[in-house]
DNA sequence: CTGTTAGCGCATTCAT
DNA sequence: ATGAATGCGCTAACAG
């Protein structure tokens, strides 16, 4: 049986608030004793439960927000369902979650909501932030405040966040790419459709798709790369009707396109138009992400691979993060933390052949 | 803040004692009383916290085995890991783990495992089993005995389990067809190298890559089947010399093969062997898990892809299904719950390309 | 500097 | 049939 705070009470010969004081590094123990318990710790392989801790940090009440562009329904309802997750588990531990999301990619809105949550007085905050000097200096604020801060999904570099939960966007670029020259069998011409290019994470995911593609696939050509020049407000479903027209012009204007590669998870949309339309000639579309949406459209065999980030997951280890920091005043995180990368196709999905 | 019992039982104008009666149908409540509890539960929509019941679970002191053929080293690797993890998780709440591998693919051996656990009086075992009667009647006599057992990797399907973790293998099958047929550009020879036959998930993946391949790739053959006759004994490395030789002689004599298939881990193995010989002709190489090996040799693009089980999680959840079952007699699980597959290809391992 | 004690939420035992 | 009391391991507040 594993030994608990009373075994090693009782092997150094001193009382539990002793042993706390050391375990907790609380100071106010003569060298010596500490010495004793320290060595009663060893012997006994003692480790503290996590159970009885967490039962006790009940009493204190500590609130964390969370604040991100609720925009792209499909891909942060991922981002919703993991929120519900991590607030039942910090629940037990007497952790209030407050849930602040902006209406847009717009930073002036986005520093409004980070306000509001500083007013209800959180201990931290888990923020999609950008690459962007006012948001630096926003953490940078907070932080001195004394309000931590994580960032996930996309990153501010150089601000005093704890760390970064999100991809390596340029290796997602790369499998994106590398998918791309296989479904093509190595020869055609493609475009590229960049929404959001304000994020610096599309950015890199082009970067990593270009490289890949230029490297490894020399009959493959990039005719034409799309940005939007205008940012979302509000109603996603306007939004997705611009980008549709301006592809759907983009792929009639330049004849003969066999792939395009999108940067996120409006792949739906672009998906959806290629079903609407129905062109004579396939086209191999390779995207991002893993949302209801986008398997709908694997399944029917019109995307033909994304690659996907664990949105979910990014979310609840920002939290917990946060959490860990404020609660157990835990010191060190490494720089940004990379979850793992997955790749969508639609044997993945489909009922198993026999 | 979240409702506690003793929220629930001044609602309701009760003691906690009541209330723990009637959370956890103990009997021996009036109705009228047992009426008043509910609402109140549902007042205060209260749930009971998972933390305080661990800590009280301590208590009890549960045993749970663990039994899998050790061979294959890489791939059991990672199970061990995931012993390590759930064993530090679980230590928390009074659980002890034993673990019981034996040192082949052998079945008599098995069941002399699995009686050394029930010696040990362990209430539960997760197991990688066979599809063998002898595997089923075993199990099933450990069910009478009131022992839990759940299987990981490897099913006995009509046993009495509570349930299975592992892969859906024809749908993985089905995957690396598609992935053969992705690398290959839809035309070539190839062979299928199918270790241990004796599990029926090795032959679920043959099954599953074929049918992918003779659907949807028509320039693509088949040209053997290589199967191991001789079961290993023990020692990993000789068992890996004996394979080796028989694929040297299968690529000899077939010239001209464009691909591999191996349904398991030994695609390290293959690989090794093809980095060895250096054949002039470049062969695609598929084939499943994920290990330092084999990653190792898709950095080398020696192997081009494998599809992969999380058997680390697989054994995480088998082990934690018997602790709910054992310690809070939860009834209803899925006769089998597969594990996300994953796709691993060079460009999620190599540093990113800028 | 050190020991004692109450209490986090729940399950269990002993009274009544 | 019900209530009260105890303890799981740990932390925090208080006493000395």
């Amino acid at each position: 049986m594993k030994a608990t705070i009373k075994d090693v009470a009782k092997e150094a010969g001193v009382s539990t608030g002793t042993v706390d004081r050391v375990i907790n590094n609380k100071g106010s123990v003569a060298a010596r004793t500490e010495k004793k318990v320290l060595e009663a710790i060893e012997k006994l392989n003692y480790t503290k439960s996590p159970i009885a801790k967490a039962l006790v940090s009940r009493r204190k009440h500590i609130k964390i927000g969370i604040t991100f562009p609720n925009l792209e329904y499909y891909f942060w309802n991922e981002v919703f369902k993991g929120i519900e997750e991590v607030k039942e588990k910090l629940e037990a531990f007497g952790v209030e979650i407050i849930v602040e999301p902006t209406k847009s990619y717009n930073i002036e809105e986005h520093i409004i909501a980070v306000d509001k949550l500083v007013k209800k007085e959180v201990k931290g905050i888990a923020m999609m932030s950008y690459d962007d000097k006012r948001c630096r200096k926003l953490i940078d604020k907070l932080v001195e405040k004394n309000i931590e801060v994580s960032t996930f999904i996309s990153d501010s570099p150089n601000s005093k966040r704890l760390t970064f939960n999100g991809e390596d966007s340029i290796k997602a670029g790369n499998i994106a790419g590398k998918l791309m020259g296989l479904y093509l069998k190595g020869k055609g011409n493609i475009i590229i459709v960049g929404i959001h290019k304000i994020l610096s994470c599309m950015q890199d995911r082009i970067q990593g798709f270009k490289s890949i593609v230029n490297e490894e696939f020399e009959n493959i050509k990039i005719v034409d790369i799309i940005e939007n020049k205008e940012l979302a407000n509000g109603k996603e479903e306007e939004y997705r009707k611009i980008i549709e027209k301006v592809i759907k012009k983009a792929i009639e204007d330049k004849n003969g396109i066999d792939g395009i590669y999108v940067t996120n998870s409006f792949t739906g949309s672009v998906g959806n138009l290629l079903e609407k339309h129905d062109y004579e000639k396939e086209i191999v579309l390779i995207g991002h992400e893993n949302t209801d949406e986008i398997r709908d459209l694997i399944r029917k065999n019109i995307v033909k691979a994304t690659v996907y980030q664990n949105q979910k997951e990014e979310i609840i280890r920002s939290i917990e993060i946060l959490y860990e920091r404020i609660a157990e005043g835990k010191k060190e995180y490494p720089n940004v933390q990379y979850i793992d990368l997955g790749i969508l196709i639609k044997e993945k999905l489909t009922g198993t052949y026999k």
